[in-house]
DNA sequence: TCTGGGGTCCTAGGACCC
DNA sequence: TCTGGGGTCCTAGGACCC
């Protein structure tokens, strides 16, 4: 039996719970750069503001609705989601963090009636503990599991929806839309109507020999999983394969010096991340692009790799090859827009192959080390390495963050 | 004026091996 | 006239997720 655990409207719900006064209001929380919408409460679902729709097109509507609308504060969302996660832990340790938002738990022991106080328990539980609401949705796999939470938030007060019986199946799938099943995106339903699949009733009953002819083993994986045969296995939390750190910038960057800069500073993000998931590296990707919505500025977009000999996970060793990779694909004259790296051939730290020529530098590793004590000790940033600039003219405005209440002393909730 | 930032998996095709 | 059968690895592109 699986249950997901999914926090209703997950960064506007965190705004509201360090701001009583934004209850019963509508809320919106913007992407980096206060680019799009990606983050709504019901009452700003209810005033039509869509989903990942770019802000300077519904700022009007926002305004004239009295919409409360805030920055992305990443700092704040990550800690409330490990507070979260922490708190189902110790009701299921058998789980999998599926998402920022989401988890979800393997719930075996249970019988018919215990499973729904179970999760009403687990609901009062986050919600005191953190103030964030969630919703739960039951059933025999992953995929039924899902479209249970759909339920649970949508047509439910409850905010807990049980999918196991054949009965509830019967009811909910004939009327639950293809397009909002878990792997079926835009293309696959376009794909699927053809064959006269519009819910996921449709799907489940399909011809499963003439599905898999023409689509893949996802699709099969899913119509097998509607059929309550679990396909989707429970994963454990695995190191990240891919290490991308990118932004498009606050003002419009022309200058290789600020270029470099930039890609200074997401090189040294993405080597910390690397490095609290104990991994190294063996390269790096570096790209960047002029402002591809501006039709009638000249368009440039470039990327270039640099590998290493071997491994490694310390920032100045990255930086060095990431500005070189820069080097190669600049070129003046164009009005950049973004750029970003990404870590190549990322290994755990444990499988090494020495270099026959060169020693191991110990000054490097203690270099490193120190640097993230202090930086973990004294806050972010507290030491950085020069190449990612000082003044930053080029990063990011957030005019409209709130304040990161746990995870700065200086910026503590005052009650 | 103004349009985010991450991730994963699957498949086909090419290059190579014996 | 006629040209096998079985593998692996890598990459690009596409689709999906939050």
């Amino acid at each position: 039996m699986f249950a997901l655990v999914d926090c209703n409207n997950f960064y506007a719900s965190c705004e509201r719970a360090f701001n009583p006064a934004l209850e019963k209001k509508p809320v919106v929380v913007l992407s980096n750069n206060d680019g799009c919408i990606i983050a709504r409460s019901n009452e700003a679902k209810k005033l039509g503001i869509p989903m990942g729709a770019p802000y300077y097109q519904w700022r009007q509507r926002c305004e004239d609705n009295q919409v409360q609308v805030y920055s992305s504060n990443y700092a704040l969302y990550a800690d409330m989601s490990q507070r979260v996660m922490t708190i189902l832990r110790s009701f299921c340790p058998h789980m999998e963090v599926y998402s920022i938002d989401e988890a979800f738990l393997v719930i075996d022991q249970f019988t018919e009636n215990d499973v729904i106080a179970y999760a009403n328990d687990i609901r009062n539980t986050i919600k005191t503990h953190t103030g964030l609401p969630v919703s739960i949705g039951i059933s025999t796999t992953k995929t039924l599991a899902k479209i249970a939470n759909h339920i649970a938030k949508k047509h439910t007060s409850a905010g807990v929806y049980d999918l196991r019986s054949i009965t509830s199946q019967e009811k909910v799938l004939p009327h639950f839309p293809i397009g909002d099943v878990w792997g079926i995106g835009r293309q696959l339903k376009k794909k699927l109507e053809p064959f006269r699949i519009h819910t996921a009733k449709d799907l489940r009953d399909a011809d499963l020999k003439l599905l898999r002819k023409n689509f893949s083993v996802v699709v099969e994986k899913i119509i097998r999983e509607l059929r309550n045969v679990s396909c989707i296995p429970l994963e454990a939390i695995q190191p990240r394969k891919q290490i991308i750190s990118s932004r498009s910038f606050g003002k419009t960057v022309t200058s290789l010096n600020d270029l470099e800069e930039a890609v200074s500073t997401y090189t040294s993000i993405a080597c910390l991340k690397l490095r609290n998931q104990k991994s190294h590296a063996r390269g790096i990707h570096v790209f960047l692009q002029t402002n591809t919505f501006k039709k009638n500025d000249p368009q440039y977009a470039m990327g270039a790799s640099c590998m290493l000999p071997i491994p490694t996970a310390h920032t100045n060793d990255m930086i060095r090859i990431a500005k070189k990779c820069l080097r190669e694909i600049f070129k003046p004259g164009f009005k950049y827009h973004k750029a970003g790296i990404m870590l190549l051939d990322i290994s755990p730290q444990t499988i090494r192959q020495h270099d026959m020529f060169l020693s191991d530098n110990q000054k490097k590793e203690t270099l490193t080390d120190t640097i993230d004590q202090i930086n973990q000790k004294l806050g972010k940033n507290t030491l950085f390495y020069c190449a990612e600039g000082i003044e930053k003219s080029w990063q990011i405005k957030t005019c409209l963050r709130s304040p990161r209440y746990t995870t700065r002393w200086d910026e503590l909730v005052v009650v």
